[in-house]
RNA sequence: GGGGUGUUAGCUCAGCUGGUUCAGAGCACCUGCCUUACAAGCAGGGGGUCACUGGUUCGAACCCAGUACGCCCCA
């Protein structure tokens, strides 16, 4: 045979992804005589790169998408990227910045032209990527967030809510950066823990009357540059210190601003010196403390970061350097009393690394009480489950408290915000110009406004806002609402996913399907881990803890890495990714690979009987026991579980039993009905195991037998739900528990495996073990099998099922040794017994519980009772 | 601070309705094997006070309460 020990993906791999596009395996079309099964991929940013965290996603979209082909569903994964405005416009400015051209020198087309010329050379490489998974996404469907069709859905949605009153523009704090000069989204702020000083401060107090010592409040801050835009200092309304405080007024150091003291729970005592300044327009929490005691906001910063006039002091410096100086002038006036180091947390941007300004700046936002209502209640009453659903609880407790969304960026590449501002400062919302121009003239009651007057809005729209109409927008359901595509796709089935975006996407998603379809976009929700690696950290570019997905494909096969991150990888729990589980998913590869050579290698002689008759119906049974098992995995989401069924059934039934009880002699034929059941066998096999890894599957099912040019493994039928003898089941792992007790005792006296043992069996329990003689002498080299009605003398001994068994040991038995054993295994098996009989005496017991839990201590009570009497006299005999 | 969730073998985790197989799986580990499909393998083996303390029950890894520690989300 020249077919090779070792399993080699690279070989087939390509092979078999170009042969199933070429079939277009993969594509789907609207078929009135199947049901639906539609995945849509979480649209990748298109500026990305395969990380590990992909691969187990889109492995288990890939696993669940197969299988459901297989069923005989009309099964459609939708591909695509999102257009990711602020990494895309990262990518972009770094290229313009190799050509020498900056961004501030670019109109808005040109850059935006610019931004296209990236796309289309780099972006979406990561599709290109998961081909070598082997992802079978139609990718005739690919789709792009930016591409025309969908930015109309986006501008369309965008006045639609408008016109209902669910957009509005508002004053909000955001996450400045003072360097890009853009607001970020609180994901692209990384927070990084650093040493920071908290400087006291002394605010004089305010007396009525003239007194001669001016009494002062001390304020801890750990940003004094920011006192001139303080609007009061808060404390806790239980706090003995500052009772006498309360409706007094404070000076600002310095400043002499006069500003009044509040209190509010919110100020914790034990923080600082329990007085905290509340400076709304630089502070998040200062500016609800501000909104609820409806206090005045000062902003005292520039888009730079400088100060500007309404600080009055410092202005024009930067707000690091005001703080060094305002710290010095402090001390100068002897106001502040002393600076502490802390630990504390800075948000810094992703993009820039520069200090986050919280920031009150004019955006645009969705209002989101009205359209999470149904969405809330879908997932509440299950018609959308989520997987596990553990994740409901957090769902519940966001929506409930949900806020509004800010929709609005500082960027040029995106969905621009359709509002057209009029000379007078109101503004249109309209999906062009045209229609704007129409509505200002309307709204300005003038005739004679151009197109020119109108300014349209210079911000873009989050991609969120794009990517929540994504299982919508990708059939084309808001250009067509009644399209073929739409119709029969929505909504879609399942969406793999990781927690982290449950809100983000997730929850939006399901706002959006009832907003503009009034259904659900899918039924099912499957939330993955997060990938970490063997020390539990979080994978990461900064760490270098992340191996490339590509090398491990190159090293291990596409299947053997799939295999292994599914592994373990339970739904919602975090995957602790380690190489040896993807060494452990090629070696499985290995092993599926030589049972298939071993197969291969059989010459049949027609002339032969069956002598495997017995074998052949138990694998049939543990075949429709394990699919059973395997089916039901899959109807709970518990992918890692399915695997392991599907593994265990192929390493340890077919492989470790089964092929070895029916495996000829050495060089001998084998009889023309075991191997066409074994080929059956092996068949369904490769089904149950193609979702998975369906390379190593389709390569063994073409080199099996020859195929009709359709017959193909990725499109052949699933197996249906069958029949198992559990009765022989049960005998058969009885049967294989005394070739292992044989198998033991060879291992434990060291006698050579090639070495023939006699074995002879008392039986009591009623077994019949003819049928499965010759299988107990294959796996255990058994030469001569006796029955004997009495314990035998100079043999070793076992029980099993009751059953007595003896190895003849020619004399040379260690008896002292067997006795010692034997006495403890008398002495468990006495005890055992005695904590039956105490349940079964025990009335409240008999009477409380079930039958069938009666009859099976009844049950355990006769087997050890057998036992003890069967172990008893093979001591006799030994003594 | 609020909410959620977890703690089972050296590691990662199952254990689904409290009761057949209740203490499991995979990996790791130990012993012996290059036995003609596979050393990426074969055969066998050891290993756990189910975090702790109480309670409910005939019966608890499982239900309840508290404690300790961990993680996640929100602020």
């Amino acid at each position: 045979m020249s077919i090779s020990t070792k399993y080699n993906p690279k070989e087939v791999e390509q092979k078999w992804y170009d042969s199933w596009l070429q079939h277009g395996f993969f594509h789907s079309e609207p078929n009135p005589h199947k049901e639906p099964y539609t995945i849509v991929i979480p649209p990748p940013n298109v500026t990305g790169v395969l990380h590990m965290g992909h691969m187990l996603n889109n492995t288990i979209q890939d696993v669940l998408i197969r299988r459901a082909r297989m069923q005989g569903k009309e099964a459609c994964w939708v591909p695509g990227t999102d257009h990711a405005s602020i990494a895309t416009e990262a990518k972009v400015v770094a290229m313009l910045k190799e050509r020498g051209i900056s961004k501030a020198d670019l109109t808005r087309d040109e850059f935006l032209a610019y931004a296209w010329e990236w796309k289309d050379k780099y972006g979406g490489i990561i599709l290109e990527q998961l081909k070598k998974l082997g992802a079978s996404c139609d990718w005739e469907r690919t789709r792009f967030t930016m591409e025309d069709d969908l930015s109309e859905a986006v501008i369309e949605v965008f006045v639609d809510l408008y016109r209902k009153g669910n957009i509005y523009r508002g004053v909000r704090m955001v996450n400045w950066d003072p360097q890009g000069g853009t607001a970020l989204s609180d994901e692209e702020v990384i927070p990084k823990e650093t040493m920071a000083k908290m400087y006291h401060l002394q605010y004089e107090v305010v007396e009525e009357g003239a007194s001669s010592e001016p009494a002062y409040i001390t304020v801890a801050t750990s940003r004094p540059e920011t006192i001139m835009a303080d609007v009061a200092v808060a404390v806790n309304p239980n706090d003995k210190r500052y009772k006498h405080l309360h409706g007094k007024q404070v000076r600002i150091p310095l400043l002499g601003r006069v500003i009044p003291v509040i209190q509010d729970e919110y100020v914790s005592i034990d923080f600082g010196t329990g007085a905290l300044k509340v400076t709304p327009a630089h502070d998040l929490n200062d500016y609800e403390l501000g909104q609820k005691h409806k206090l005045p906001t000062i902003d005292i910063l520039n888009n730079d970061g400088t100060l500007n006039e309404q600080a009055q002091l410092y202005v024009g410096q930067d707000r690091f350097a005001a703080r060094r100086n305002i710290v010095k002038d402090l001390e100068v006036a002897g106001l502040l009393v002393k600076t502490e180091e802390y630990q504390s947390v800075l948000q810094t941007s992703e993009r820039t690394g520069a200090v986050i300004e919280p920031r009150l700046s004019m955006q645009w936002f969705c209002k989101m009480d009205e359209l999470a209502r149904p969405a809330l209640d879908a997932v509440m009453n299950d018609d959308i489950r989520l997987y596990p659903p553990k994740f409901k609880n957090m769902y519940r407790s966001w929506m409930e408290n949900i806020r509004d969304w800010c929709i609005s960026r500082q960027l040029w590449w995106g969905q621009r915000i359709p509002a057209f501002y009029l000379p007078d400062g109101s503004f249109v919302v309209a999906p062009n110009a045209e229609e704007a121009l129409q509505q200002a003239r309307k709204q300005s009651d003038n005739n004679n406004l151009q197109a020119s007057d109108l300014r349209q809005d210079e911000d873009v729209l989050d991609t969120w806002f794009s990517s929540w109409l994504w299982p919508i927008s990708v059939f084309n359901g808001f250009k067509d609402p009644d399209n073929k595509d739409i119709c029969y796709y929505y909504p879609t089935n399942d969406l793999v996913t990781a927690p982290e975006i449950l809100f983000f996407w997730v929850a939006r998603m399901i706002m959006a399907g009832y907003e503009f379809r009034n259904e659900m976009p899918f039924r099912n929700v499957y939330l993955t881990g997060i990938v970490r690696d063997a020390q539990g950290r979080k994978m990461s570019k900064s760490l270098g803890n992340s191996p490339d997905p590509l090398d491990l494909i190159e090293q291990y096969g596409a299947d053997g890495v799939r295999a292994g991150m599914l592994f373990s990888s339970p739904a919602g729990n975090d995957l602790l990714f380690d190489e040896k589980l993807v060494e452990q998913g090629r070696n499985f590869s290995n092993k599926i690979w030589n049972a298939y050579r071993l197969i291969k290698g059989w010459e049949v002689d027609e002339t032969l009987p069956c002598p495997n008759e017995t074998a052949i119906r138990w694998f049939e049974s543990r075949f429709n026991e394990a699919f059973a098992q395997l089916e039901d995995h899959f109807s709970k989401f518990r992918i890692s579980d399915a695997l392991l069924v599907v593994y265990k059934l192929v390493w340890d039934d077919f492989c470790s039993s089964y092929l070895e009880m029916i495996k000829p002699a050495y060089q001998q034929p084998i009889d023309r009905q075991s191997i066409d059941a074994t080929i059956g066998f092996l068949e369904n096999v490769l089904k149950v195991l193609h979702p998975f890894m369906p390379f190593i599957t389709e390569e063994i099912w073409h080199d099996l037998k020859e195929r009709k040019p359709k017959e193909f493994l990725i499109i052949a039928p699933w197996p249906k739900k069958d029949k198992s003898d559990k009765s022989l089941v049960v005998e058969m792992e009885r049967v294989l528990n005394v070739v292992g007790a044989i198998r033991n005792i060879r291992n434990a006296k060291n006698i050579p495996s090639n070495k023939p043992l006699d074995l002879a069996v008392k039986v009591v329990s009623g077994t019949v073990y003819e049928p499965f003689l010759s299988i107990i002498a294959k796996l255990a080299n058994v030469g001569d099998i006796s029955f004997v009605a009495e314990t035998q003398d100079g043999a070793i001994s076992f029980v099993e099922g009751g059953d007595e068994f003896f190895i003849p040991m020619e004399g040379n038995i260690d008896m002292a040794a067997e006795r010692e054993r034997l006495t403890k295994e008398l002495e468990y098996t006495k005890g055992f017994l005695v904590s039956v009989q105490k349940k079964l005496s025990n009335e409240r017991f008999v009477n409380g519980a079930p039958a069938a839990v009666i009859a099976g201590e009844r049950k355990k009570q006769s087997d050890a009772e057998a036992k003890i009497f069967a172990i008893e006299q093979s001591l006799a005999s030994l003594q």
